[in-house]
This record gives structure tokens, sequence and C-alpha cells, in this order.
DNA sequence: TTGTAAGCGTTATCAC
DNA sequence: GTGATAACGCTTACAA
């Protein structure tokens, strides 16, 4: 360990502790000769600041902890990007701390990241109860993303899933289609829900009414996808194109569309829900809905950096965009 | 925050702050009663110890720094969960910084690392120099993931690309193809270039006399997949099968061949690198090369703990395995 | 502008 | 076993 603390730079600069915490800090104006000591000495002796000290002694952390969920998707990625990137500006650095999507390890994430003292809290996703929240980050300023609390006491930034869901179906309706299968995601999920609730506007304001043998139930993994698509094609249902709640879920309902035959988008219409970078490099490219999960992550931090500044902050629900790929082209009757 | 203190609780259990501390952490035995009355002014409290502090007066923070990449690609992310498994039984828990594969990125988050003095590093790939990785981590236990550094004074974790090149040719060339295309990963990347020389020993090896013409450069993107089959369509170029430097530049290439009206595999057959969670749902699922990136992450935190407990640790080479799935078929020539 | 000294919340070293 | 008390490295009044 760099064994250089302030005092050695006190001593090498011929002053005091606490100028030199002037100069590092910036917190006061000091002499310029002694300024240019100082940081001579500090450059010279390679000295690197203790954080844990510099936060002891001050209060502060001057970091934002962030909870992620696998930060391997890429949903979760794009939001810590997006924290990333809101935090460049500021004097913050995030902590990320991974909660598997599984409660017991959400709480034992959340818990080290406050014992480590972070000045605010990002929380994406995952299962955290309202209570949890409340109880666990009492009175450090916390902003939850991609999740919907109806509370007035939790910020939250999250997507409209609904919307979400409508854009897709309405996307497929305006293409011609009428027997449109719904793949869903994990069930009582709320954002899966919500995704489901938009295609059921949708196909209502349209007068169509829906047909419950053409909705699936699905778990958002590829799996779910292929299954989903069995079902339909063992029980010979009529359809000619698919919402799937999610990404992964359309890429499985493609595969199996192709082993039952069925061509994409000849055949059948495929929308998904996500955008992931890959979608746009699969056979054929997908037609999605583009979360805006990074934009999610930088107004999640300067949420947090706003609260923290004693200024208010309203959550904000923000609409996904269509992309228009192709995996989904007019429906033509056979 | 949580301002309540071990001296709170030393006060309300009626004992004082060393025997709070001894029970807290089981440093030393401690008599009954007191230990119960601990415990539970502590449960009553809700005292959260204050892990600062606690690094400050041990000299331990308890946690290792993790320098990831882009956490949301699959690979890193596979390491990570590694490394968070590795993890589990031990006392310590991660501190993950993302480098965005930018080097200035990656010498601030790693100096942020050592600043919160993590007792041990774990460096996932990256662009840092062994130079930097030796002025940087001085004496901090370092284990590199997914790089390999020739010197001895690190300590590595990586895979065998050389071989995984040769293992991705080789399944090519006995299915019978000779016309074998290299869509070929970042210049001068280290592991792309060992990709790059498996393929050529397995093509030397059976006799294949490598044709320029059939080696495209890329960068991993799926976008330089589409552009390497364009450039082969355009030139008329004779071939049967491609292996891209990854999955996502295997993406792309399928795309292309696809709007090319070449089929996968009857026309062309492809393999990949990394074998990503959504090549196996890819249409068709992708022939790949897995990389055993979850072990990784746990052989580099065994490592580092091992080191952190005075026992040597020997870099280790891991062999990626051939995942055969459909996008690979027998050659057939027309 | 600068130095002195008192914390910050723990752990660690002593005596008892 | 247990309780003072001195660190740990830094920030920050408070004086000068």
């Amino acid at each position: 360990m760099n064994k250089i603390t302030i005092q050695d730079i006190a001593k090498a600069a011929n002053v005091s502790k606490s100028t030199v915490s002037r100069v590092l800090n910036g917190s006061a104006s000091v002499n310029q000769d002694k300024r240019a000591a100082v940081l001579e000495a500090t450059e010279r002796l390679g000295f690197k600041p203790n954080a844990m000290a510099r936060s002891l002694a001050s209060g502060k952390s001057m970091t934002l902890g962030v909870l992620t969920q696998l930060i391997g998707s890429p949903f979760f990625d794009a939001v810590a990007q997006g924290v990333i990137a809101g935090l460049t500006e500021s004097d913050y650095s995030p902590l990320f701390m991974d909660g598997r999507l599984e409660y017991e390890y959400e709480v034992k994430a959340v818990k080290a990241l406050l014992g480590r003292r972070v000045d605010g809290l990002v929380i994406i996703g995952g299962n955290l109860s309202s209570n949890d929240i409340s109880e666990l980050c009492e009175d450090v300023p916390t902003v939850i993303v991609a999740r919907e609390f109806p509370v007035e006491e939790h910020h939250c930034v999250f997507m409209n899933n609904l919307d979400g869901g409508y854009s897709a179906t309405k996307h497929l309706i305006e293409l011609g289609h009428k027997d449109i299968a719904m793949i869903q995601g994990v069930e009582h999920n709320v954002e899966a829900v919500d995704r489901f609730k938009g295609y059921q506007k949708a196909l209502a304001e349209s007068g169509i009414e829906m047909n419950e043998d053409l909705v699936i139930k699905g778990d958002f993994t590829g799996e779910s996808g292929i299954q989903a698509i069995n079902i339909l094609c063992e029980r010979e249902q009529k359809f000619s194109a698919v919402f799937a709640a999610n990404d992964v879920t359309a890429y499985g309902a493609r595969l199996a569309l192709h082993r039952h035959g069925l061509r994409v988008p000849e055949d059948v219409s495929i929308v998904g829900f996500d955008d992931q970078a890959e979608s746009a490099f699969v056979t054929p490219p997908l037609t999605t809905i583009r979360q805006p999960a990074c934009e999610m992550g930088t107004m999640a931090v300067e949420g947090v950096l706003s609260i923290l500044d004693g200024k208010p902050f309203e959550s904000v629900k923000l609409n996904g965009k269509l992309s228009v790929r192709e995996s989904t082209a007019q429906f033509q009757s056979k």
C-alpha cells in the first residue's frame, strides 16, 4: 500500500497538514510558492489520498452507490453507462454492486453500499419492496430506475411500458395484422404486465377482440420464445404476427418459427422489446421498442445530485421508441 | 445517514467501545451477558458499522477492487459473476469500477479503487500496459483476467485464444471445408491476433494454403461482419465457411450472407467466438468457441485471495470449448 | 494566508 | 474478560 500520508507531504513541502489539505482540495487560497511546493511533493512522492480517512473526516464519501442487477444484461449496462455519463461532470464517482436479481443479494449489496457511506443511491430494477427501500435507505437520497412506485416518497425514473406495448402492437395492426400473438414476460412482473396491457389497449382501440389463445405465458428467456411458438404451432393456431415481451424472447420465437418452416417477416412479423445491441444484427434485424436505458441512468444521477443539492426531484416516466427494422412486414393473406 | 456509532451501542449495553468491537468482530471472547446486551442494542438501534472508520483503523478494507470494461458485454459480465461467486465464501466483497475500455478511464478507475484502499485487485481486460499496472498497483495483490503478460511479475488468468481459433477452424476443416474465410478482430489486439494465429495453424496443419483474399479485417462489431461478407461477395470470392473473431461479428456476417441470398449453414458455415448467451437463440443457433469466462473470474479471485494469504499463485491459461450448434454443416460442393 | 488541535468511528495495545 | 487510550489519515474550526 502507499504508505505516504499527508503528513509526509507536509514535511517535504515545509508546510502544515492543513495547508496540504487546502491545496489538494482547493478549499482555501494558499500562497503560490507553498502551493507549488505541495504539488511538487505530491507528485514526486506519488501521494494518493486515503479516501477512507478523507470521508471519515468530512462526513462525505463523494460516491454514489449503484445497485445493478446482472451487470451483463444489455439493459442494465446501458443504464450503468448513463450513470457514468451523468457523473463525469460532477465530483462524485460511482460504486457498483450487483444484486444478481436475488432479493437476499440485493439487501446485502445495499447494506454494503450504505456501510461505505455512499452519499446517494441509484437502484436499478430488482426486487426490493417499497418498504425495504424506505427502511434501508432512510436518509440517503435515492432514485430508483426502471421501476415504478406509486408512493410519493420514492423518486423513480422509469419507462412507460404500457405505452411501449401499445406502440409495438399498434405498429403490427397498422401493417394489417389482426391475429397478433403475444408472448408475455415473467408473470406478475410489473413491466411485463404493463407491456401486456399496452397490447390489449392497442387491440381494443382498433376494435380487434383479443383472442386468449394467442396470449402465451413466457419468462423473458429465449427458451420461452421457442416454447411459445411451439405451442401455437401445435395447436395450429392462426397468427400472422407476434409481439414478444423482450428481445431475447423474440430471438427464440424467430428460431422456432424457422424450425416450423415459417419465414420472418414474409409469413410472420415479430416485434421485440428492449432494442439490445444485437437486435440490429440478428437475421432479420429485429423491429423492437427501444428503452431509453442510458437516458434513464443519466436522469437518475441528476436526480440524486439535485436532491443532494437540496433541490426537489420529480419522478419521470419516459416513452420508448419504436425502432422499425426488417422483422415486420405488411400482412399478406395466403 | 445512520448516526448511531459504536459509542451509542456501548452506552446502551453498558459496556465499553472495545467490548462492542470485540463482540461485533469476534476478535476476543466476551462474557455471555454482555455479548447478548451488545447484540440486542445493535439490533434495536439498527447500528451499521462505518466501513470507512473500520478500514481506517484496521488498515484493511475487506474489499477487492474489480476493474471491468463495458459491464454490459456478456463476456465481462460472466467474469464478474465468477468474481462474485469466488467471493461468497470469503469475507471480502467486490467493488466494481468500469473502465469503459478507454485508457484514461481505466487509469482513473484503478486510482479510485486504490484510493478506497482495496485489499486486492482484479483487472479484466482493458488497455493498461504492463508498466501501468506495475506502477499503479505496486503492492496490492493483483490478478489480470483475459490478458496475457509474459512478465513474471504479473499474475494472469487468460484464455488460450490461439487454441480457440485453432479449434474453430479445425472444426470447419473436419466438415470438409477448404475455402474458409476469416473475419479478424481489432487490429493489434492480442486476443484477435491469437485467434487468427490459431486459424493459420489449423490451416497449415491440414495442408491448406492460406488464401490472403479470404482474410478480412474487422473490429469485433456486427457492422464489420456485414462489411466483410460484402467485400467477399463483391469480389465474387469462393468460400464455403467463415470463422468470425467473435459472436457479434458472426451475427453480422450471417445477416449479410442472408442478404446476398446465401443460406447458413447449407451454403456457408459460420463459427463465432465467445458463446454469448444470445448465440443459442439466434437463427440458426451459432456454433462458437465458449470462453470459460465465469471460471476465469473465480480463479482470479482465488488467486488474489491466496496471494493475500501469502501463498504463491501461478498464471493460468485456459482452453475454450467448441460448442457445436446449427450454423455449421458438412461441406456440399455445388 | 497559515498552523494548531480537535474530531470523524473504528480497531488495537495496553494495563488491570 | 474488560476498559482506557492511542492510533488510523484526513478535514475543519479556531486562532494567530
